[in-house]
DNA sequence: AGATAGGGTGTAATTGTTACACTAAGTAAT
DNA sequence: ATTACTTAGTGTAACAATTACACCCTATCT
């Protein structure tokens, strides 16, 4: 180890995107530094990792104490290493990002005092946010935007039962565009992912719609989406 | 700073993957360690970030420091955190890729004696390599080959002019099936990216082939793909 | 009973994808 | 010069996916 220890100079840290959908409005997680440097600014929920634990647990560790979030499955999706970054040294942070389904109102309660408070922030009016937050959000914005059209995880921010207006609004928040009725539920219902259920929505003063659910058991085909050129 | 100082206890490297291709054949960029640990295995080119450079510089530096490499683009797809993946304490990798073109005999020369050689090796016989290596390139081919399915990276690989024939070989290479001929350049020539040329292949014992080269100015339409429900 | 608000449905035109097989052109050997 | 060899190059029909588009249905509220 002893050649190694001469670069013991820099830090690494995780960031963590966490997407949910509150009354029809896509929020992000943030919370307010209570810290130096940028104390009081708002940041992604953010943290260095510990020597001796693996990056993905030290995302799941640090979104746990400073939100109070448990077990939520995040993924990596880039890591930002410019050497100004970080007003106080040099590090470098791998920023994760999640959707969440925010059904049992999940409380937000920081158990460190790194932050001062957790809070939903609607990305239609994200802030300035510390460091090069803002420049992390965007890029994790693009990325779930792409992965959207590619992939359908965007029921993950749903709740269990969701009519499909919800999973077409959904998409149109995201996209950033509207979308055909027709043709959505169309090809909604022919990935064959959505189970359709007996129920009905309820508490709404016009026809209610029917409910559905994400299957997963039939999920598996859209991770072989590839370019082919004919014989499979 | 002073907070920060008592995490200072792990450290950061890049690891390259670096695609060519040698007579139809894929090969990657490997280099024999001559240093402990793995002292005299196969690595992928890695070395360690240095404190005063951003990790897309270092990821630069590195692979010409390692290989004689220099100038090329690659870019990162994956941070690998896992604690005991270095024998010698915890060091957190950021991995990069690249494909490149094998035209001038670019010739592989290591600048520092951490690597006693760089060479090609073919993807097909990959022997087992130091660290996690092996797990890094396996993640790192599967992205280059959804990479492939959506963008048409592959020129990159390829000498400047080229024929239709050995863009299919290629594609069949990566992806690792048959494609079909017809289906393959009627695909391929409607994308509008190619640029045919006025000239043919030379030295081949058979009716020759004619060349095209890759239009970059046609190229940006390829970073729209998404999934759309009708009305743009 | 009527107004309101969103739920739910079909089709025709167009485009993209797939499967499939033969002739053309150049080289090499005799 | 003829022949054999090797790869280049091409079209079409069946099928699947995508797009554009408009009206009636149903529950609730007054």
């Amino acid at each position: 180890m002893e050649k190694l220890l001469q670069n013991f100079d820099s830090i690494f840290s995780i960031d963590c995107i966490i997407f949910g959908l509150n009354e029809g409005e896509l929020k992000i997680l943030l919370i307010e530094r209570n810290e130096e440097p940028y104390k009081s600014w708002y940041a992604l929920p953010g943290n260095i990792v510990k020597q001796n634990e693996s990056i993905d647990h030290a995302a799941q560790r640090i979104l746990y104490e400073l939100t109070g979030l448990k077990g939520i499955y995040m993924e990596q999706f880039h890591t930002f290493g410019e050497v100004n970054r970080h007003p106080s040294g040099r590090v470098i942070t791998v920023a994760y990002n999640a959707m969440i389904r925010l059904d049992g109102q999940k409380e937000l309660k920081p158990i460190t005092n790194y932050a001062s408070k957790a809070f939903w922030m609607p990305v239609k009016d994200m802030p300035a946010l510390a460091f090069d937050h803002t420049q992390i959000f965007n890029k994790g914005f693009d990325k779930i935007r792409s992965k959207i059209s590619f992939e359908p995880i965007a029921f993950e921010l749903l709740p269990e039962k969701f009519t499909l207006t919800q999973l077409q609004n959904l998409y149109e928040v995201i996209l950033n565009k509207e979308l055909d009725k027709r043709n959505f539920r169309k090809k909604m219902l022919s990935y064959d992912i959505l189970k359709e259920l007996d129920e009905k929505q309820e508490g709404v003063s016009y026809r209610a719609a029917k409910l559905y659910k994400f299957d997963r058991r039939k999920y598996a085909k859209f991770f072989q989406k590839e370019l082919s050129f004919g014989k499979d």
